[in-house]
DNA sequence: CATGAATGAGTTTTCATTCAT
DNA sequence: AATGAATGAAAACTCATTCAT
């Protein structure tokens, strides 16, 4: 958060403020506070419980969306989720793992696969994409939520979210080095920039028309061709 | 004692407030018992009020933000904030609405312009990413909390925001037309993925080293030339 | 699970509840996103808490009274009161319409039975003042509170109300045409005569020695005889 | 309050709740707790402002207004009005003493003047309907709320209160004992009968079509004469 | 005479969570 | 496997009142 400093009697106020923050404190993991990583409940129906949970969860945000609204989706009772998962914090680190977990399975698969970098990063594109289809909502969550998973599963989660990010940042460096992209790219930025334009399909994809499958081909065109016409190309720098 | 009337950005919040207020509509029958009084709400400290708002929002999330925590950046009582805002939810329709309103009129400004289509969407590109810098906490809540608006800001709201689509992808089009940007490009798309793209900046600006300066115009070249190599560009296709 | 129907009087406030209750209206846009689930209200201990309701807002009046007043007389947590009622509202709305309802039904029994107007009405006079004995409170409520409920409730309410006020002033009119009351009554006023003299009851009944039998006696013979003594009848006009 | 007592945990938290009642102990009186008799700061506007206050609690009741609502009908600031009263509670006190001291000044004069029974019966009535029709409001707050006065105000206020019943009930009893009135009559119930009825008044008066005159006329000739036709009078006994 | 700014103390309502069954 | 009943803790919002100007 990168904010103006206060001025006047607010600045010591503003300082117990940042106090109140930690707020209810969960922990900051050190004994695995609370849902660890791997050992939990797991029961018949608890695939369809995450399911609803993630689907509340993107449509109201994790704050937003109450357990009521989990159970009114699953048809049980409110307190009958507790028998699936040991707190709304956990379900939401649940929900996020899911969202990136095989995800970044796939993603390896095609970085460190075969290939020119300009397929690969095709490849990575549509991988990155195509999860919007079958699990648009565990996707989006983990893209907009995970920032309000206590410390220490946001920690574990942000891992994947990391990695992600290095394995497109690799292919794009090894593009240039290979001569196949431009040398004056910067290629933390190009990353960036690709992950934004991907990730942001999360937020309209189903409103706007286009298949997953258009999505994907375009937006890989368009990174690596660029807007302007080819014919222009030699004159395209502003 | 017919109320001030209000100037700037307040103006269509604050009819926001007027629908929350009126009590909860079971007066007496007499046709609004009371004179006219016109419930206005701009006051001197309102700028530094709604900035604090603007900030726990952008860090908590509209949900995840307590008025508390909005009077505690100030030093104030957290009752006292209710004699600046009739609502948390006008706040948040104030706060958008900064998010958006310039930052549009200096988007039309530029697609209405002169200059060729790449210029225009380079300029756009860059007047998209410079609010970050000194309102970044306004354009973030815009971005991601709006859609906690209740129906009617969210409407108010989201003209701004369609309006700045529209600009993006009117430029794109002309440049498709003029035969600056290749022919065979979804327009749409395109305009979706610039803006997925900008957007994500104020998601990362701050953690990465780079200066806005330097993101518009990498950015900007990213789309207009893509990644790959000019003297490879014949072989583009994936 | 398509919510069991409701019995008895709760029916009508749950509608009221139903009003009140789906999220402030923004949705994510789902047509109702969430399975078929229908709030009921009916619980073991319902009764037992509108009692409780009664008997606070009676002594205190609606909008003197809190919850937690109510919840002091029953000896839980405040917030355990909204396990039975969704608000304070819609509980002023049970309390009132169980305050009128078998009241009602009794009164038209009697109203639309066999006897002479004469006795007929001194059959409503004393149904009306009986319920002061064992639901005073529900009564009390009814009387002095119902103008504070939300307008919907309120309509439902004041139909009983009126009901009531009609079947007076038909026995009246009756008991006109058939020659037993005074051709020149304003059956009207009448009416309410008889109303604010019986409803008035309830404001003192318990402070007065008089037992409810002993008040329903004089008041029906008060209201055919009047004050003026028989001998002196000839002469008793002003 | 007539009620039954509450069974199980209940009672001891019950007694408690009675504890929590005094609430904010406004004294008991003793050393003219706030308000006092007389030496009030009057403004030149005071009686608009109390006006207005009657108004107001007429419309929302005493619990149910706010000063904001008594500031909007004068069209000035909340704040304001503290110019005007000390506390709400103190305007609550005017409005209730405005409602039933000159009031209670007219009916004295009736009462201890000449005519007979009847004639001062029908003169009692009628002045007591009419304040009605120029201070309804404060007839109607008198009526409705003054039971919300602090203990030394309500004590106060209910003196003119009771005063008003004694005189009625003189009239009534002295008309017996005149032989004016049946000697079976209950003078105490028949008092009560004729408040309830006149006191209702002010409930649906102006709801109603009929003029104060017409309705201090048609209730006088009936509670001298009753309902019952005269040529049926010897056998209106139910 | 009146107001702008603020606040302390509530008040209703929400909600995650618990637990005996 | 699930639920009814309840609760602690907070949340947003209200409101009478104060006070310097």
């Amino acid at each position: 958060m990168k904010s103006r400093p206060l001025r006047g009697p607010a600045a010591s106020a503003a300082r117990a403020a940042l106090e109140r923050k930690r707020r209810k404190g969960h922990g900051d993991g050190r004994p695995d506070a609370g849902a660890g990583n791997g050992r939990r409940r797991t029961h018949r129906r608890s695939p369809e419980i995450i399911d609803a949970a993630a689907r509340v969860f993107a449509a109201r945000g994790y704050h937003g969306a109450t357990t009521q609204d989990i159970a009114d989706v699953l048809g049980i009772r409110q307190a009958s989720l507790y028998y699936y998962f040991p707190s709304k914090e956990v379900a939401l680190e649940i929900v996020c793992t899911r969202g990136v977990e095989d995800f970044f399975k796939a993603a390896r698969a095609i970085a460190t696969g075969p290939g020119s970098a300009r397929e690969r990063l095709t490849g990575l594109l549509r991988a990155h994409i195509s999860p919007i289809l079958d699990r648009g909502d565990f996707v989006r969550v983990f893209l907009t939520q995970r920032q309000f998973l206590p410390p220490g599963s946001r920690r574990r989660v942000g891992k994947w979210s990391r990695a992600v990010e290095r394995l497109f940042e690799a292919v794009i460096r090894g593009g240039v080095r290979a001569g196949e992209f431009r040398a004056d790219l910067d290629t933390r930025l190009a990353t960036l920039a690709i992950l934004g334009m991907a990730n942001a399909v999360s937020g309209w994809y189903g409103k706007e028309k286009a298949s997953i499958e258009r999505i994907g081909n375009e937006f890989a065109t368009l990174m690596l061709k660029g807007l302007v016409a080819a014919e222009d190309g030699g004159r395209a720098a502003q």
